[in-house]
DNA sequence: CGTCCACGTCTAC
DNA sequence: TAGACCTGGACGG
C-alpha cells in the first residue's frame, strides 16, 4: 500500500525489526530483473528512513554506511521471513539469525538502487513541510504548474508521497475542483497544501494501527471511514491524461 | 475460460 | 503520450 503513509510506515516496521540485529549477506530472488547486490562489507546493520514515495535502506558496515535506494511500486512491502519459510514474491532477502528481512512485491514494480535520495523529487510534506511548501511556491510559475491541480498533485518533483488515494481526498476534503489550473488552485486555495500534509499525517496514522502499538489519535473513525473520495460509488471519476483514473466530487462535472 | 482493474514509475516513438 | 513492466483478485459468460 505504498503512498507516503505506507512508505513511512514500512520504515518504521523495518527499524523496529532490525533492531539489535546483525546481517551477514543479502541476495536477489533470480526471477527480478533488477540490480544484483554486491555486498562486501558484512557483517552490516540495517537501518531505514523513508522521504515522500522513496525508503533508503542504511546498511551500516565497519567500513562505513551504504545507502540503497527503493520505491515500493504498487505492491511493495517488507516481512519478517523465519528461516525456512517460502516466500514466492520475496524479490531481495537481507539474512540474519533466525530469519531474513525480505522485501516482498507481488507485482516488481518495485526497484533499487545505490544511492540516498533522489534529487528530481521534492520534500516530504509530513517530515519537511516548510521545504515542500517552498519548492512548490519557487517553481509556481512553470508550465508544470499550468496543468489541472488534478494531474500535478501526482507530480513526485512537486507532491512527494502523494499518489491517486491521497490526490482524490486532498482534492476533495480542500473543496478543490480538479480541473482548475495548479497555479490558481494552490494561489486560491489555502487549504490545499495544508491538506497534503495533514491527511498524509492521518492515513500514516490510521494505516499504521495495525502494526505499531501507539494509541489511535482519531478515536474511533476507522481507516474505511476516513476514505471520502477515492472508490467512492458516489463520486465521479475521469481517466487522467496519465491514464490514471482520478476520483473526485460529482459537482465538478460542469 | 476471458476481461478489467489495482495505493507507480520508466523509456521510447 | 502511448505502451511496458508484472501478478492476482473480482467478476462475467
Amino acid at each position: 500500500m505504498p503512498e507516503i503513509a505506507e512508505v513511512r510506515i514500512t520504515s518504521d516496521y523495518i527499524n523496529q525489526l532490525v533492531k539489535g540485529k546483525t546481517f551477514y549477506t543479502a541476495r536477489k530472488n533470480p526471477v527480478h530483473k533488477g540490480l544484483e547486490l554486491e555486498l562486501y562489507d558484512t557483517p552490516f546493520k540495517i537501518s531505514s528512513r523513508s522521504r515522500g514515495k522513496e525508503l533508503c535502506l542504511y546498511l551500516i558496515s565497519k567500513s562505513g554506511t551504504r545507502s540503497l535506494r527503493m520505491t515500493m511500486g504498487m505492491s511493495g512491502h517488507f516481512k519478517w521471513m523465519p528461516e525456512g519459510q517460502l516466500e514466492k514474491h520475496a524479490h531481495l532477502l537481507f539474512n540474519s539469525d533466525g530469519g531474513s528481512l525480505a522485501f516482498v512485491d507481488v507485482r516488481r514494480f518495485g526497484k533499487w538502487c545505490w544511492g540516498d535520495f533522489s534529487e528530481n523529487r521534492g520534500p516530504d510534506p509530513i517530515d519537511d513541510y516548510q521545504n515542500f511548501r517552498s519548492n512548490i511556491a519557487a517553481n509556481l510559475h512553470k508550465k508544470d504548474f499550468e496543468k489541472p491541480i488534478g494531474e500535478v498533485l501526482m507530480n513526485q518533483r512537486y507532491f512527494n508521497g502523494i499518489g491517486n488515494y491521497l490526490r482524490a481526498e486532498i482534492l476533495f476534503k480542500s473543496n478543490q475542483n480538479p480541473f482548475e489550473s495548479a497555479v490558481n488552485a494552490i494561489i486560491n486555495n489555502d487549504r490545499l497544501l495544508e491538506l497534503c500534509r495533514t491527511l498524509s499525517v492521518q492515513a500514516y496514522f490510521l494505516n499504521g494501527g495495525s502494526i505499531k502499538d501507539w494509541q489511535n489519535p482519531f478515536g474511533n473513525e476507522s481507516s474505511s471511514n476516513w476514505m471520502k473520495c477515492y472508490g467512492n460509488k458516489s463520486m465521479s471519476y475521469i481517466i487522467d491524461s496519465t491514464g490514471r483514473r482520478l476520483w473526485f466530487d460529482p459537482k465538478w462535472l460542469s
